[in-house]
DNA sequence: CTTTAAATTTGAGCGAACTCAATAATTTTC
DNA sequence: GAAAATTATTGAGTTCGCTCAAATTTAAAG
């Protein structure tokens, strides 16, 4: 049988994590004090930081959730992606924009993104870090699928070209979350404009250009 | 005559700057104080505040200072650009890596970068986007002048293009800045890799290709 | 040169994230 | 089952960015 300790412990720590999570979403995590995750979860601040190494590590569940879900449905378009590359590219990236705001707010990314970036070399930046590594080999994946199936060039560095896509939707993403005012109606046409003109220059020679020699 | 007021208004303003950014770069911006930079600035918190809106609008002098200076650099290479699309391309980015230690540390950047993203909207972050978009402008420009110059295909969109590759490459300035070992050689490296990449995508029919109609 | 008005400086004080020595709860030992 | 050892909780206290009412300095008016 489970100790009395570990029980407690497993109970302690999804209480707060519940309680951070609600109230984040609720009143955006500026707003939220550590107080008041702690007195939510029925804890005493000195516990929640017994539990959590900061207000950021509450932050990382949520986001976590939310790009594992997204790699998921990633998976699908990649094993059998339309035939049009413009289309397959604003398929995978269009799905990952549609999930973005199914538990995460723009002030939420933005305070993740910010933790990241500044407090490199933690383990929450790490962890955040390895989701968008994850991303990238997704993206990588579907150029290569691309290829595989003869719908792209086949002599461009896929690994390359996917980096390059990931950062340029990343940074579109970004972006995004900088200004609360523009939709992600916008964000994906911004998006498409940069995937048509990569589509162009990727797609596979066809009838009307050919090797001479 | 400029009066008294005017004249120390500036003197201040000067030395307040000025104290900030000896600080910062011989100590790190957290572990500098607002105190710090009031007291060798020789004047008290609440005139610090009364010359800048908070910490982070020090910091910015800095950024502007260096990017600026990046900018200027570019011109000559947009220019007139070596004739190889890969080589233009890792000459202008080079450029821009290579200066960006002049007056900035790898964790100003971080600071600089995460409080552009956390705080959008606010004067700070709206003049630091600024500063990006013109760096996206000088990219477009070049791959514009690389069309011109018969050197890239024509038939690309040039600006979308240029965002692609300007995004990528602040992408992975951001991931060396986060890893406080990364040289910037590797990170050259690593971005060469791309470019290549999108030069082979980029490079005009040459006497091996050419439209059969 | 006073008096009045405007602009500027000042630093004690506030709020919020985080710490740590004291206390309490649980487990182990005999 | 009591005592000792281990582990976890607690909340007052520390720190630092930032504010604002009072005091001070400079400029303008009479």
């Amino acid at each position: 049988m489970t100790g009395l300790r570990a029980r407690q412990k497993r109970l302690r720590h999804e209480r707060i994590l519940d309680a951070a999570l609600l109230l984040f979403r609720e009143a955006g995590y500026d707003a939220v004090r550590t107080e008041d995750i702690a007195a939510a979860a029925e804890v005493s601040v000195g516990t929640l930081y017994n539990y959590f190494e900061n207000k950021g590590d509450l932050l990382l569940a949520l986001v976590t959730l939310e790009v594992e879900e997204v790699l998921e449905q990633g998976v699908a378009v990649v094993k059998s992606p339309p035939a049009d590359i413009a289309e397959a590219l604003n398929l995978l990236i269009g799905g990952y924009y549609d999930h973005s705001n199914t538990y995460l707010t723009k002030e939420l990314w933005r305070t993740a993104m910010a933790l990241t970036i500044q407090a490199a070399e933690t383990p929450f930046s790490q962890r955040f870090t390895a989701l968008d590594r994850s991303l990238t080999d997704q993206v990588c994946a579907l150029v290569a699928e691309l290829q595989r199936r003869g719908l792209a060039r086949g002599d461009v560095d896929a690994v390359a070209l996917g980096q390059v896509i990931f950062n340029t939707l990343n940074q579109m993403f970004i972006e995004f979350v900088k200004l609360e005012e523009m939709t992600i109606e916008a964000l994906k046409a911004a998006v498409a404009r940069q995937v048509e003109a990569l589509a162009l220059l990727l797609a596979a020679p066809g009838p009307s250009l050919r090797p001479l020699d």
